[in-house]
RNA sequence: GGGCGCUUAGCUCAGUUGGCUAGAGCACUGCCCUUACAAGGCAGGGGUCGGGGGUUCGAGUCCCUCAGCGCCCACCA
């Protein structure tokens, strides 16, 4: 065929165009009639929609879509899927701040509500359906810019694969599999202290927490020994960081064998400022070393509190409220004295300026707080430290309160392929380090409701261990405005009635099922059939213990199996700094800006040259590069194809088969790479060929390709061979310029063409000749560049003394090297090796 | 405190079972308008491979040890 090279091939506007012809032509459509074991799918990381992509998107999901490109190009059937993350807390913030309003679950649905213009000062309250509905109408807008992103980008995502972890479909597998769990007995639920973020009014989950250094200090308090204690004991000293939970303190707790306070174990000690009597008692965790040797036990100042009320069977006396103040009134057993009274209603942080203050004034503070800084518990999107609250909640077993399910879900974790492979430790030191289920219900709004109602007995109890299910056709049901199987709406919220559960489940409990969500799990069992267990997880390696680990506790459930075969972990972007890509840097770069910038191709270059797993410098540098590299691809085609076509395509010189021969194992070797998942080599060694093709093999043919005659058509028809590998090997790297040369003289698109093997004309070729030839090539430049002439300087004589192998290789191109270089009398000798270059 | 990863040229990084004189790109220096490409090409300078010890004919690569950086977990009175 006919080649049509443009005059001046460029890279502008080659993104509209392919984008628009793509999606015409439906090139990147998932045929779902394909046999499985042809399929390859993708559980592509669905997006958190509350806000704007950033840089590290650009970086992994280009991971992604290199490989998609590459399994497809091998025979696959690609399905590639895009989600919306669009349920959870960020959304709910930014629908709040965005429209003024605040959700009230007690409000009913108002069909003909509308947001004000402008949001007002005060949040307008609305219904939880209401609200539902401005975070959908919010969000479609973000995705839209979302997809326009990443189509500019060039995921070969199949875009009529889409779906948002809220609507309808994600919902109803959502609580399907809850339901399933429930009935299963993996589900349950439990009145039980939870870490509490005070701002959200939610509980979070163990996976969610992360450590902020905090100030604080030690506050060294005095506990009397109670009335009737022997003469002379002693007063007890503990050291604490919280003396606001004084009220809290229900006992005091030293290490068994400490000899400091053996012998005051089972007797009590007054609380200062409430004089409440509480226990000392023993337990290992107590640390001798810290503060005075013994701690105050308190409900609940920090996991620690936890465990010893669990295991020392303490009773509550709650004192912070779900809004993070003190509460009213003092819990039973504390007196209601003037100290109370000047602590409650407060924040904590109010709370313990002014207890210290009374502390003093009573004279059971000791000495002057000690100012330290030390680590505190965070929910990871909160802004103030979490407390812990007692609530009822619902969790889903994960292993971490059970060995035999830890050891089971360890098990899978080895059934996976990890990319690389070390970040399956990562796995399983969580996995092993597990304390206890996973919580799943949050007290907020926008997100899968709990598909469940609870019986109102007559006397008005609640029945929260006798849970209502609907059945699964009913599926999804909202229960805040859906009334159960047999019963009506008006027996909402009465005696002899029901109540809807009021919480949602956590956004990773809608995630952690991506692969059934993407792959219609029960709503379409033939498509389910052939994409499930799916063949590759890509993701970071951040969220390990959250969406990857969830992900394999859900498959484990429903299916017994795991969730996907392979699972690749990106690393992240490093300012160049080396810290992580702070968000005010991620905005000011914006991924748009840099796709116009240097072009998409280029940008994509830069990323692909991130390993799995590894961490990679934000670094403009290489998209110039990669922009330098797919000019090259298009002005070194220009050439080879402006040669024409040669009919018979025979390729009979030694030196034409040889870069054949060596571009074959290019291909191999690029090829090998890929089924590693290790595209960063294959981009290497094709880029590698690339550069030393263009700056040795053209420069060596050129003349001769120009020149006519058979010779010179076995140069054109190697041109065209290497030519049609090579784009095939950049295609999953550089798709647009790679499409736009491979439109000039092929049918279809490079995208749907077939990965490249080594070309069977490179028969009997020899590697060598190409790499003796341009080294010789390569002597007569460096003579020239001494002394300071043009490339076309001739040369009078050139000499070549090597060993009779070599010779024989040089002497097999030795017309090409005569003509690259303007070399008038070339000469070869056998012996010590070197090369001599008479200028003329 | 436990686990994992990292440390190679000024910068970003390759270096696959130990094996020629340790590589690439960027940056830097010099030269060249050569009809695919000046948004280019060609050539060049630049490294005690984090420190120390060991195994070996031979170590960037294997073992021990120390140091630094990063991540995860635990502890956080």
């Amino acid at each position: 065929m006919t080649a049509q090279v443009p005059d001046k091939p460029s890279l502008d506007g080659l993104e509209p165009t392919w984008i628009e012809r793509w999606e015409s032509a439906g090139t990147f459509r998932f045929d779902r009639a394909t046999p499985r074991d042809r399929i390859y799918a993708i559980d592509t990381p669905p997006p958190t929609v509350s806000g704007s992509l950033h840089v590290g998107h650009v970086f992994s999901y280009t991971h992604t879509d290199i490989v998609a490109r590459y399994q497809r190009m091998s025979g696959r059937e690609v399905f590639y899927p895009m989600g919306w993350d669009d349920n959870g807390l960020p959304t709910e913030r930014r629908v709040q701040n965005y429209f003024g309003v605040r959700c009230d679950p007690s409000l009913p649905y108002d069909p003909n509500f509308q947001p004000p213009d402008k949001p007002g000062k005060e949040q307008i309250p609305v219904s939880r359906r209401n609200f539902v509905e401005l975070c959908l109408r919010l969000t479609a807008e973000d995705e839209q810019a979302f997809e326009d992103l990443f189509k500019r980008l060039g995921l070969s995502v199949d875009w009529t694969q889409t779906y948002t972890t809220i609507n309808d479909a994600s919902r109803r597998a959502a609580q399907r599999a809850f339901l399933r769990n429930l009935a299963r007995g993996e589900a349950y639920s439990a009145e039980a202290p939870t870490l509490w973020d005070v701002d959200y009014r939610t509980a979070v989950a163990q996976a969610e927490l992360e450590d902020r250094e905090l100030a604080g200090a030690y506050h060294r308090l005095r506990f009397p020994a109670a009335e009737g204690s022997p003469p002379g004991t002693t007063a007890i000293e503990i050291e604490t960081t919280r003396p606001e939970l004084i009220p809290a303190c229900v006992a005091l707790v030293a290490h068994p064998d400490d000899e400091r306070f053996k012998a005051r174990f089972g007797s009590t000690v007054h609380t200062p400022l409430f004089g409440v009597e509480v226990p000392i008692l023993a337990h290992e965790l107590a640390d001798p070393e810290k503060g005075s040797g013994i701690a105050m036990i308190c409900t609940f100042g920090d996991l620690t509190d936890v465990t010893w009320w669990r295991e020392l069977n303490l009773p509550v006396r709650s004192v912070v409220g779900r809004d993070g103040r003190i509460i009213p009134a003092p819990p039973a057993g504390v007196p209601e004295n003037e100290a109370w009274a000047e602590l409650a209603g407060r924040t904590v942080k109010q709370a313990q300026k002014r207890i210290v203050e009374l502390l003093a004034e009573s004279g059971d503070l000791v000495g002057e707080p000690k100012p330290i800084t030390h680590p505190v518990k965070f929910y990871e999107k909160g802004d103030r430290p979490l407390e812990i609250v007692t609530s009822r909640q619902w969790y889903i077993r994960n292993g971490g309160r059970d060995p035999e399910l830890r050891q089971a879900l360890i098990e899978r974790g080895r059934e996976i392929a990890w990319h690389p492979p070390y970040m399956r430790g990562r796995y399983e030191n969580w996995v092993e380090g597990l304390n206890g289920d996973w919580l799943i219900s949050r007290q907020r709004f926008f997100g899968v409701p709990f598909p469940l109602w609870y019986p109102i007995a007559d006397d008005g109890t609640v029945g929260w261990d006798d849970p209502i299910v609907p059945p699964e056709s009913r599926l999804p049901v909202d229960p805040s405005s859906d009334a159960p199987e047999g019963y009506d709406e008006s027996q909402r919220d009465k005696p002899g009635g029901f109540t809807g559960d009021p919480d949602v489940m956590d956004t990773w409990a809608t995630s952690s099922l991506s692969p059934q969500i993407a792959a219609k799990w029960e709503d379409d069992p033939d498509l389910f059939g052939r994409l499930f267990p799916m063949d590759l997880r890509p993701q970071g390696h951040d969220i390990i213990r959250t969406w990857l680990f969830s992900t394999v506790v859900r498959s484990h459930f429903e299916f017994r199996s795991v969730p996907w075969y392979n699972a690749a972990l990106s690393g992240w972007i490093l300012d160049p700094d080396r810290k992580k890509m702070s968000k005010s840097k991620g905005n000011v770069v914006t991924p748009l800006g840099l796709l116009e910038q240097y072009g998409s191709d280029s940008v994509r270059y830069w990323a692909a040259n991130g390993r799995a797993g590894t961490d990679t410098a934000f670094d403009e540098g290489q998209m110039k590069v990669g922009r330098r590299l797919a000019i090259k691809i298009l002005n070194a085609s220009k050439f080879a194809l402006g040669l024409g076509a040669t009919e018979a395509g025979q390729v009979t010189e030694a030196l034409d088969r040889s870069m054949l021969a060596r571009l074959g194992e290019v291909v191999t070797e690029a090829t090998t790479a890929f089924e590693g998942y290790d595209y960063t080599r294959a981009l290497e060694r094709a880029e590698a060929f690339f550069w030393s093709f263009c700056d040795d093999y053209l420069e060596l043919v050129k003349n001769r390709a120009y020149a006519g005659g058979p010779a010179s058509q076995s140069a054109v028809a190697a041109l065209r061979i290497a030519l049609s590998t090579l784009l095939r090997l950049f295609a999953p790297f550089l798709p647009f310029v790679t499409e736009e040369v491979w439109s000039w003289w092929q049918e279809g698109s490079v995208h749907r063409a077939p990965w490249p093997t080594p070309p069977a004309e490179a028969e009997g070729g020899d590697p060598a000749v190409l790499e003796a030839v341009a080294a010789v090539l390569g002597q007569v430049r460096k003579a020239k560049t001494e002394a300071q002439v043009s490339m076309r300087a001739p040369v009078s004589r050139l000499l070549v003394r090597d060993t009779p192998e070599a010779v024989t290789r040089v002497r097999a191109a030795a017309a090409d090297l005569r003509e690259a270089g303007s070399v008038s009398e070339l000469v070869f000798e056998e012996g010590e090796p070197e090369v001599n270059v008479a200028l003329a």
